[in-house]
Parts: structure tokens; C-alpha cells; sequence
DNA sequence: TAGATGCTTCGGTCAAGGCCGAAGCATCGC
DNA sequence: GCGATGCTTCGGCCTTGACCGAAGCATCTA
């Protein structure tokens, strides 16, 4: 079966230590340029170009070129899933590793984006707050939006029509997250709501990373909005 | 990071075309023994054993001894999708290819279990009669089952509340079909109507692949019950 | 036009790992 | 017990591909 074939290479590309970090490095949802994925890759410039280049053909990266800049993000949400999936995998097979936490490792764990939401102990904060209040249910498998949450969106300015072909109900998706373990808010409503929080300034993102910090305004409207206290 | 070798390992444990075969067959949520999965994969017993020992030690796969064999199986739910989600990707990337579909592909694209529910043409056209009837609400986030949906399950004798902790709603999750390239139902929801059609006698396992076929029954009750004409 | 910067291609080295044949254990049936 | 069957381990062959240094191309700046 040929297709087959496509699927193991496909999973191959990402079973690379080199192409993983810059994969990993892209769930972020950002495009970065060849040399900033080699410095986070730990590989010389020359090497990750012929690795991305594989990605490219490969249909996991997409890349769009700027004057000298060739700028590589991921080739689609479907992408960032399977990554999501792959690390929920490795999280679950991970040795307990309680020690060694660099710093770095803890600003993630802390709040980091996964490619267009929310993840890391804010973003898990913010669904069980979301629950909690009744704005929106959970299982492992779904997710939907009530109508206070509704409501909620609404007064936040959050457009959730735009995102989502809204027909009815709202529906959205749970995603696990490997470092708590527990879900939080993923899928188009989880999008609109990351978005948001960083347009208005309440998190940014940290340097180069997928982890981000949440601002002096942040700390103040998600205790306001969520009744969250200090995260992190 | 060591988290990113972990990750890189996972994929690679994917990537390699006979563990793929191997973990493609096992995608019906059976167990199969060593030499079995060595026959689809089309390599030596031997090799098999190697690429299982490996697969079993990441994770992937949870081994049950019983006799003198040996069966094999994923080791969770979430390997499942995670491998669905590669095929997801796959599907995307692959090449056209219209022509050169074998039969053996041609009976896995009418209908096929994706690990607990339905996929293919059947699996697909489930989802389409449960939608158009009103009986569910999908997006391509997550999805829900209406009232109408709930008492229909009900007077089939199909037991949700077994499958997934019900709270209020019943919330399920599409999956992506790669064959017809539209969103099938899967999560509890999904299992639980699949494992119904498979008990009732309305579809039952070719050999010992991923197809299933559609039994006289199952034809006549899947007319009455959805509205669906010929399948596959 | 000249130099700096980002990126890619080329060439050669080298380690990882997939593959199988043969042999070694375990378990079942008789 | 004894052979048959399922599976694993061992040893050796061989392909794949990851890696980097050096050089080449493209684009921006001055």
C-alpha cells in the first residue's frame, strides 16, 4: 500500500532530533527564518536548510520568502495537531523527570502558546475557570460554549463568528496538555480567546520562545474576568 | 531540551515503513500476534519481533502474553490518535492518485474501523445522516448530540452513559476521514455506535484487516434506521 | 559597485539502524 | 518425553541519512 509509504515519512520527518526542535519551535504559529531554527535546533545553518527543505516537500512546513529572509512556519493547523498529538504521546511515555527543570523549561510549563491557543498552567487555569463558572463544558472528547459564555465573549469584544463558521451552537476543543496533564481550551474558540489576550496586551510573547509572560494588565483582568490569581 | 528527544523518538518509532504497517494494522483496536503483524508489514518474523520490542519499550505498543503467543496492541487511546492525526497529514500530502487503487484499498475506502469507531465511505456517511437529521451538530472542532440524537441512541439500546462520564450533554468529536477527506464521528459517541453495529451483526471484520463489510442486515438496517442507500 | 548577510548546494565522512539467516528459548499438543 | 510452533537473540551485511566545511548564489546596505 503506497500509502503507507507516505505515512512513515511523514512521521520520519518528525522523528528527527533536528527537525523536531525546529518543529517544536514552530508550534508557536510564528514564522521564523532558517537561522533562528538552527540556533534553537543546536545545528548549523547549512544542516537545518537541507531539513527544512525536506519538511517543505514534505508539506509540513510552509515557507514564504521576504527580500533575504525566508520565513518557515508550519504548513497547516492539521500539522500543529498531529505535533500536539506526537507530544502528548511523549508526555505519557516520559520518564517522571522531576529534577532538572531549567528555567526555560519552567517559563513554558508556565504559559507557552500551542500554535494558535493557550497552553501550560495558564492555559489550564483558564479552562477550569471557564468551567467552573458555567461558560463552557468539557469532556475529553468536546467541548461547547453555554450561553454565558456566550454572553461572556460577547462583553470581552471576542469575535467568535469570525474564527468559526458559527451555525447554532458553539462548539470548540479540548486539548491535553503535556505539562498539566489536564485539558485546556483549543480549536477556534481557544484561538479567538489567545488572540485576544494578546492583542490587548495581556501576555506577550517571551524573546524567541513559545512561552509567554503575562503583563502587569494581564495579572489584573485575568483575576478581574476568570478570578484567576497568580499564575505561574 | 530532553523533552524534545523524547518527542523525536516517538516519531521515529512511527517513521519507519514496517513499524508504520505494523501500527497501521493494529489501528483496528484488535491485538494481533508478532507473526501476524510480520505478515502485513512484509518482513521476517524476526524483524518484527526487533521493531515490536522497540515499539513496545516507547511506548507505542502494550504486549499481553497468553500462551505461547504474544498479542500486541496500541497502548492507549491517545497513540491511536496520534496516529490518526499523522494519517490526517499523510492524506493531505499525498499525490493524487486516482488510479492504481487495489481492492484490498478499495474495501478499506468503502468501510473501515479507525481504531473504536467507523471511517470510510460508511463511517462518513453515518456522520452525513446523523447531521442532516438533526440528530448531532458538528463542526470541525468537536460536536454534540442533540436531544432527537440522545432518544434515538436510546430506543437503539445504545448506552452512552457507559462510554464516556455523562454530565448533561452528550459531547463527541469528529475525525477527519483521509479517504473521503470529511469529518466522520469519533470519541465515546462514535465507539459506542460502533461497537453497536459490530455486536448487532450489521457489519462484521474482513480477515484480519481494517475493513469491515457491511452484512445483509446490517444493509437493511442501516436503510431503515439513517436513510443510507448502498455503501462502498 | 563593493561588502555584508541570509541561505543553499556540494562533497565527503561517519554512525545509526534496518534487514535477514541461523540458532536458542519457551510453550503447546500428543 | 518429543516434535512442532511462536517468538526472540545474535552476528554480519549494507543502505540511509545526519552532519559539517567550503564554496556559491541572492539580496540588502552603503
Amino acid at each position: 500500500m503506497a500509502n503507507n509509504a507516505v505515512f512513515a515519512e511523514v512521521a520520519s520527518l518528525a522523528g528527527d532530533p533536528g527537525r523536531a526542535g525546529m518543529l517544536h519551535a514552530l508550534m508557536d504559529g510564528r514564522a521564523l527564518t532558517a537561522t533562528e531554527l538552527a540556533r534553537v535546533a543546536g545545528i548549523t545553518p547549512q544542516t537545518a536548510s537541507g531539513h527544512l527543505a525536506r519538511l517543505t516537500v514534505g508539506g509540513l512546513v510552509a515557507v514564504e520568502k521576504q527580500g533575504r529572509h525566508r520565513y518557515h512556519r508550519l504548513a497547516s493547523p492539521a500539522v500543529a495537531r498531529m505535533l500536539e498529538s506526537i507530544m502528548q504521546v511523549a508526555a505519557d511515555t516520559a520518564p517522571p523527570r522531576k529534577a532538572f527543570v531549567g528555567p526555560r523549561d519552567q517559563a513554558l510549563r508556565a504559559a507557552r502558546t500551542c500554535y494558535d491557543h493557550l497552553a501550560g498552567n495558564l492555559g489550564v487555569a483558564l479552562a477550569d475557570a471557564l468551567v467552573t463558572r458555567g461558560h463552557i463544558e468539557l469532556t475529553s472528547d468536546a467541548g461547547i460554549v453555554t450561553d454565558t459564555g456566550t454572553a461572556l465573549f460577547d462583553t470581552l469584544g471576542i469575535d467568535l463568528d469570525a474564527t468559526g463558521k458559527r451555525k447554532g451552537r458553539m462548539l470548540c476543543r479540548p486539548c491535553l496538555d503535556w505539562s498539566e496533564r489536564r485539558p485546556h481550551l483549543a480549536g477556534s474558540v481557544g484561538a479567538a480567546l489567545c488572540k485576544h489576550c494578546m492583542s490587548e496586551g495581556w501576555i506577550k510573547h517571551v524573546d524567541g520562545s513559545r512561552a509567554v509572560a503575562i503583563t502587569v494588565k494581564g495579572q489584573r483582568k485575568f483575576r478581574e474576568v476568570f478570578g484567576i490569581g497568580s499564575v505561574g
